[in-house]
DNA sequence: TCTAATTGTCTATTGATATAGACGATTAAA
DNA sequence: TTTAATCGTCTATATCAATAGACAATTAGA
């Protein structure tokens, strides 16, 4: 009754290029054991055997992993992987993106790209616990680690009790650092709902990401040491290059 | 400084056909404002403006989420999105797919579709504490909710403390019934990573979901009332019929 | 230095995807 | 009953994706 996971199944016909199904699967799978010790991937008539493919659409696939940086070929030598880490993202009551990074990458900082106060919408009023249509600070935002783009959030703050915060994020890079201007010392994490979806045009841009990318979407709402609110949240997290890691109190 | 939210941006020459870019957005943005509130589309060709695309490709988008049940389109009358709750799944210390989803929907239950006992690998005995290659027994099964397929697992136990668990988990259609005749009344969630990917064929088989469908992969370890590792599992969930919630203790 | 293995480039052909336009069929409302 | 709005079907054409084969360029090892 034991079952084989299919291997090297491809579909036709779906609306997606062999090239960049067989794309994907060497993203995801350069992790596990497709790469031998070296980071070398094998040739590219075998690869093209195991997907059932031409060569040729082997090729178009690594040719986009490599203008993805995720490959580098080497005529005569071969096809290597760029190896990067993974980061561990944590979600838990004290979920902070610099800090829950902090033994993972050295550079790590929010980056401000956008922001605007606005009449809270039905679903923001409702999370910062507000009257409909109050105005709401709105923060577009990037964070990176390393340089390299992790997850982009948008943030909602009621912006009668935060003037300028927009400013002070943006000189500090970090949302903790900025709170405290404000008397919050310290925030925690009242809810989390996680879910994931294809990566629209917009995040693509600001996380480098190749068209048909997944992104992790963590909708989270801060509150204060009073249990009040203070932040509602959409980050958008690259899924190939973040895991979302469960901080679980204690069990057992 | 405001940044607009880009629509209707879709990529040419990206691998994934217009068609399907389009269908996923229409599912995406269905939970949305897309549709009215009695569940109607704009026409064919107002989409079709809005998308920068011919009618004709829109027709192919439609077309598929027909095919996946999603849309139904009537002659002469209009465009209708056949409605259908997302299931919120908690996760939490005390995770359990059949509580979780108690109060969402009325026939849930874990259907056996395979089981094997074989040598732990080196992850797998790490994760239960075990040595390595020490015999594991692993379970293959789907969840189901309302006759629909949720979640996908692969999941192993320790084969000399649970023999006969396939038998009872295939008959009793839950995991919490199973371990009861071991004497594990009671068990919880030590740590959860969450990802995201591409669904692979044999997950898109039986979850029934389209080519270039995400799913949420859990990976989990659910221990006794002694803290003892029981249960190591990964679970592929829908992306599109399920979010994710992560339970925080109380918070503030 | 030669050879085998491997990636890079070129041409040609077939099938899937996308555009374009015209018109039929059905529905709901004037 | 007429009309407008909307989805359904058909034909034609252009572009992209995939296959097929041949051979050049580079590298590593015999």
């Amino acid at each position: 009754m034991a079952r084989n996971p299919a291997e090297g199944a491809i579909e036709r016909r779906s609306g997606v290029a062999l090239w960049r199904q067989i794309a994907d699967r060497i993203r995801a799978e350069i992790a596990r054991d497709l790469a031998d010790e070296n980071g070398r991937l094998p040739p590219e008539t075998a690869l093209a055997e195991r997907f059932g493919v031409n060569r040729h659409t082997v090729r178009s696939a690594i040719a986009a992993l490599v203008r993805e940086g995720v490959l580098r070929a080497e005529q005569g030598r071969g096809t290597f992987v760029e190896r990067r880490r993974r980061l561990a993202y944590p979600i838990g009551p004290r979920t902070r993106f610099s800090e829950g990074l902090a033994d993972q990458a050295r550079a790590r900082r929010g980056r401000l790209i956008a922001h605007a106060v606005e009449p809270a919408s039905e679903t923001v009023a409702a999370a910062l616990a507000l009257a409909p249509a109050t105005p709401v600070l709105r923060l577009e935002s990037v964070a990176e680690a390393d340089g390299r783009p992790v997850s982009r959030a948008t943030s909602w703050f009621e912006a009668a009790r935060f003037p300028g915060l927009a400013a002070r994020f943006a000189e500090a890079g970090s949302l903790t650092t900025a709170f405290r201007a404000y008397g919050i010392e310290d925030y925690f994490r009242r809810s989390t709902v996680v879910s994931a979806r294809h990566a629209e045009p917009d995040d693509r841009d600001d996380l480098a990401l190749s068209p048909g990318a997944i992104v992790l979407v963590a909708v989270a709402i801060n509150v204060d040491a009073q249990g009040r609110p203070v932040q509602y949240q959409h980050t958008r997290f690259a899924a190939d290059r973040v895991d979302l890691h469960v901080v679980q109190p204690d069990a057992g």
